[in-house]
DNA sequence: AATGAATGAGCTTTCATTCAT
DNA sequence: GATGAATGAAAGCTCATTCAT
């Protein structure tokens, strides 16, 4: 059934996030999906056809994130929208981590991670461009600062989330979204400093336009 | 012999830049260091301890990298000592990152390397508070914003290259460092905006008539 | 069906002659035969029963190869018609060898397989039986010497084929008939020697002789 | 050591002789060798490699059986010296039959093995070219008949010590030498005919007219 | 009759670790 | 200190067989 081959890939990425690709063994897999050893692999050819498609359903999920934030635009505060959206981001990148990172233990199925994510764009690429729009629609606004690169500053709002997700789950911290919400608040600060309207740049440009004028 | 020790450690930690936890078999590390499987375990109990030890020797080494930052302050422009030192923290993370994600693979061995760096204190810790030392330094110079938190703005310039590291390395690229560098230039140049002092027409002023008292 | 059932069957027969019995698994019958994997134990009690009937069926076929030989006494020249049939068991065999050889390699699979070939009298025992016959009578009238054992000399020429066929299977040389007639002809040549009547002079009169009286 | 690579060869042979190529697992091979199975593939690359130095050690041994034969020239009578040859023939063949014959269960196993064959001429074209030169040293004394192709007749001899000592394995007969030598000697008999000189068949049926007149 | 998902025993192979030398 | 033969547990994977549909 579809039904088993869904539950193994779950049963797998559970494990993958709880006990780490070296305690991720056929046998490992098999009890926690509740079948026998041998199920997998009337499903799967391999088991590196199995991690693909636990990378490929989750990176899947995650990249379509971002897809209600234009909605946003205009509404609220820039920063309370920001920190919503990160926050999102920590979570996911929270649950993604550990299988990217265990990837690295394992040079070909790294590889074959890359192509996979090549071929059907699942990297970060399209939330990041979403974030980089929504700066652009606010910058548009006046809501942000105009002499910034939206796409530079969505990559750094991006990389947030993901670093720390990544500490947490190195330090093996239970993921924990009021203190990330913190350190998300302060790193944006930091950055909405450079992205806040500045009053003075305008009041430059203001006085250059009336003496053009 | 030490000379062995230490050679076992730099072959191993060869290996798991190059090829990755999987292919970190005694047999492999014995080849590569070219001595017999045996003589691993005269050295180091077991595994795990040879890989602690190469995680302390790397990290030790990573702590101290921006130990003569302090002495640019004020010297030439604030964003090339930064772009400087980003370029040299990428590199080495570009080196450490192969290991520190391996580890994701076996939960058992995180714990006790997280256990060590804790301990140690091997963490980036060191390296960001530097470099915040130094931007708190150029702040009080006004050679940078005075409204900036100089920590938050240090994560934030140790994370781009920590990120663009593991980004490169992730997707299988060669590090690159004069690409690495227009990245770090793109991301100092939106965070720097944050960082610039506001040269406001008062602020101005304010600054000329402390330079005549 | 019987359809499926001599599908199956057929399907087993061609998987052991062109990839052997490692390759002859339940699911590439089933996939050679068009047929879901189940069906097989339908018709079948297990694989051995399977097995079982593929070596019948083609024993059966090669065991009466020769029924045809006695019509030819006396016709043509004896080296033709024993180099006619001997291509013939050649062929035969060709098919065969792979069939019984394979058997060695399960040792439950072959006392099995000896104990049909008893019960139902499927050696090759039949095909010698019927040349040695021919033999016999060729010598009859004459045209083989007559101090030759028939059955003996049947067993040798049978052999020939047998063993022909044997080597071109084992060095992997596609059947070649046209080369395979060469190498029986040269055989039979050697064992012709032997039946040949020995026509010496005395003999010949000897036989006017007996012809007058 | 040595000692253990060579007792697992040993081992290996064993296992095929008795219980077929589907017993001979490495499970097995380890417990008939008394060694731990991992040792198996401290001493060989794979399974592969192994059947391969049994096939090739057993196949060396089997190469130089005829030897000595050449001394025999002119001694005793023929067909005792052939019966004594094949005997020794049938015997090895006893021996290397069942380990040929499981190769054709394993398509890969089995070009694998021709390709060793044929590098290192491991095949019985040394034995029967020994052969061959015994019956063109006895032809040159008179001794067999002129009209015959050595070579020829030596490929015959040569096959029947193998389809017999094939006829017992496969039918599952223990070797019985002095059964074999019957079926040798009958053979060989009938080969014979064709190989005694001449003249002594004139001798004999002169000799018979004298007798009966 | 026919399917194919599901099972689990058993296979080959790898690998950290030990130990006699 | 140094070697590498030896161990045995555990890995990924295959396959004959069963069974609900």
């Amino acid at each position: 059934m579809n039904e088993n081959r869904q539950n193994i890939i779950c049963a797998t990425e559970r494990l993958l996030q709880t006990k780490g690709l070296a305690q991720m063994t056929t046998r490992n897999i098999a009890r926690e999906a509740g079948v026998a050893e041998g199920l997998i692999y009337h499903h799967f050819k391999d088991k590196a056809e199995l991690i693909h498609e636990v990378v490929e359903q989750r990176m899947h999920v995650a990249k379509n994130i971002l897809e209600k934030l234009p909605l946003q635009v205009g509404l609220r505060k820039v920063n309370e929208n920001l920190e919503e959206v990160l926050q999102v981001a920590y979570d996911s990148h929270y649950q993604i981590i550990p299988i990217i990172c265990s990837v690295f233990a394992d040079h070909q199925l790294q590889i074959s991670i890359q192509k996979i994510m090549k071929e059907r764009e699942l990297g970060p690429q399209l939330a990041i461009e979403t974030l980089a729009l929504y700066l652009a629609a606010e910058q548009r606004l006046g809501r942000i600062a105009g002499d910034v690169l939206p796409l530079s500053a969505a990559k750094l709002l991006w990389m947030v989330a993901f670093q720390l997700a990544l500490d947490d789950q190195f330090m093996g911290r239970k993921s924990d979204l009021s203190r990330a919400r913190e350190d998300i608040r302060e790193a944006i600060g930091t950055i909405l400093i450079a992205l806040e309207p500045r009053l003075t740049v305008k009041q430059k440009t203001n006085l250059k336009k009336r003496s053009k004028s």
